[in-house]
DNA sequence: ATAGATAATGAGTAAACTTCATTGTTTTCA
DNA sequence: TGAAAACAATGAAGTTTACTCATTATCTAT
């Protein structure tokens, strides 16, 4: 059977014009190439080089493997050395899914940190909103999931990126600003703007409205954190984001800020990624810049 | 190393979605395609699989080996089986080198019947004017000569397509058309149009004129046999040429033909071949629609 | 003719690949 | 939930393949 080792000596040979010094070149002694290649022979029942010739020249049969040869160990090389690349951790996949697109705030300006420190790595950013990102990370579609959920998974391994606090966007003047905390009952009668994702993955409701059983009294929807911010200045409504995103924000806008509970509603975004993964340089690499983001 | 069997069976895999259905497709067992990727996942220092999921997916440098195996793959099958119908020889290149133009005479319609018997074939005829035909089949430029002088040669055989007599062609009202034969000596005096080729190459300075080291009056030359034809007939002069050429010119430009020399000059065309190659049903197959050519 | 260089060959050895037999997982279905 | 079924991983043994060594054959050139 045709193997590569036979395309990479026909190739050696055929630059070198002999056996011996071909085979000096790939490694092996002048009798192991003369066999392979008589091998290869019998294999096709045809000769592949002219033996009485003195450099060394190749049959139309040999030509057609050469040929062969020469359009394809290239392309080999080339994934081969990706390939080598990728076990020092230098060269990889990085595609990442974000669960809240909050998370575009400062995730953009660290991609654009890491591309330059990881040249090799291929990135994309993938909207987790059409499908389960956990299970697309497992099922190897994406590489790194960006959660505010920490899970105990068999295969994956969650590391901690950095704290933040949800708090409550509303206008300078918004009848609330009054209160120094805000309790879910205070949500009942306003407008609450969120992106357009799925309830629980909210945490306004999954950790605050639902636990009290609180319907908020209107709820709008947008796609961009700057649309989100300018409506809760028109509408006077109000939007629960968290502070990295707020703190640049606020003055812009004629935003205040009020912690959801007495404690104030906190969290950790962590970074999962599949284990087998997790101690690879380019995956630490970004987690590391990832913990320096908002610093 | 990497190899095409890696390439093959991680295509397997991938289209089976189980190394236990895929190592069937290869004729091997589970365990030696378990082993084979744990080899190559040895050599990465890389992991190409992820096991957790049921059809079992690729990784990111898994996807990179696939993606290669699915780009290289097909042209591996396709120069392979070339290949090994090379081998049955129904495939093959044939490059045919001629020493006479007039051999396209005959050469053009016999290709013609061989091109449809044999498809595989790729056929070319390369012009023996700038290089030594028989050098160059030695060196497998091309890979069948056609010849009038038998040589013998070591890597070399010589098969005898047909025999011809060259006569001398001259206009139906030229003085020479009085004599039965023609002698040397009769040329003296004549225009000869011939071929551009180098005169050892021409039968007629070779056989004829050198030996009885007489210089025609003028020489003139011409490219085509149409050409040759008509300036033997407009300027009244001579030219040699092999019979299977006068055979149906004659009458189309009022000629007339007369032997060289008593017993006329006779000779035989050859196609010379490698002996490596000679037995090839492919070329085999020439030889014999070239012996039946002129009946 | 005789080196000198190169390729072919045969036998032995080392390495690679496969299989067998078994254990460890995961999935599925009762 | 538990047990069977399907699948993958593993280790040791066996087999094939590929390589090296030593030698012979062939060709080239002075």
């Amino acid at each position: 059977m045709l193997e590569l080792r036979h395309l990479r000596s026909l190739q050696a040979i055929q630059q070198c014009g002999s056996l011996a010094r071909a085979a000096e070149q790939l490694h092996l002694t002048q009798s192991a190439l003369s066999h392979q290649i008589k091998a290869l022979e019998n294999y096709y029942e045809t000769s592949l080089f002219l033996r009485s010739t003195k450099p060394l020249s190749l049959t139309s049969a040999g030509l057609k493997l050469r040929d062969l040869a020469e359009r394809i160990l290239p392309e080999i090389e080339l994934v081969d050395g990706q390939l080598r690349r990728h076990a020092l951790g230098t060269s990889g996949r990085l595609y990442i899914s974000i669960e809240c697109h909050a998370c575009f705030e400062w995730l953009i300006p660290v991609l654009n940190q890491y591309r330059h420190r990881w040249p090799d790595v291929d990135i994309d950013i993938r909207l987790g909103l059409s499908f389960e990102p956990i299970a697309a990370l497992q099922k190897g579609e994406v590489d790194l999931v960006i959660s505010s959920d920490l899970q105990t998974h068999k295969d994956l391994c969650f590391e901690p990126l950095f704290d933040y606090e949800a708090q409550l966007a509303l206008a300078h003047d918004h009848p609330l600003t009054v209160k120094d905390y805000i309790l879910p009952e205070d949500l009942a009668d306003q407008t609450l703007v969120t992106y357009p994702v799925d309830r629980k993955r909210l945490d306004v409701f999954s950790r605050f409205l639902q636990p009290a059983n609180v319907e908020p009294g209107q709820v709008r929807q947008a796609e961009l954190t700057a649309i989100i911010l300018l409506l809760v200045s028109t509408l006077k409504g109000v939007a629960v984001l968290p502070d990295w995103v707020l703190r640049e924000s606020m003055s812009h806008n004629h935003l205040t800020t009020r912690p959801l509970g007495a404690q104030g509603m906190h969290g950790t975004l962590h970074a999962a990624v599949r284990k087998v993964e997790s101690k690879a340089a380019y995956i630490q690499g970004f987690i590391d810049l990832g913990r320096m983001a908002l610093k």
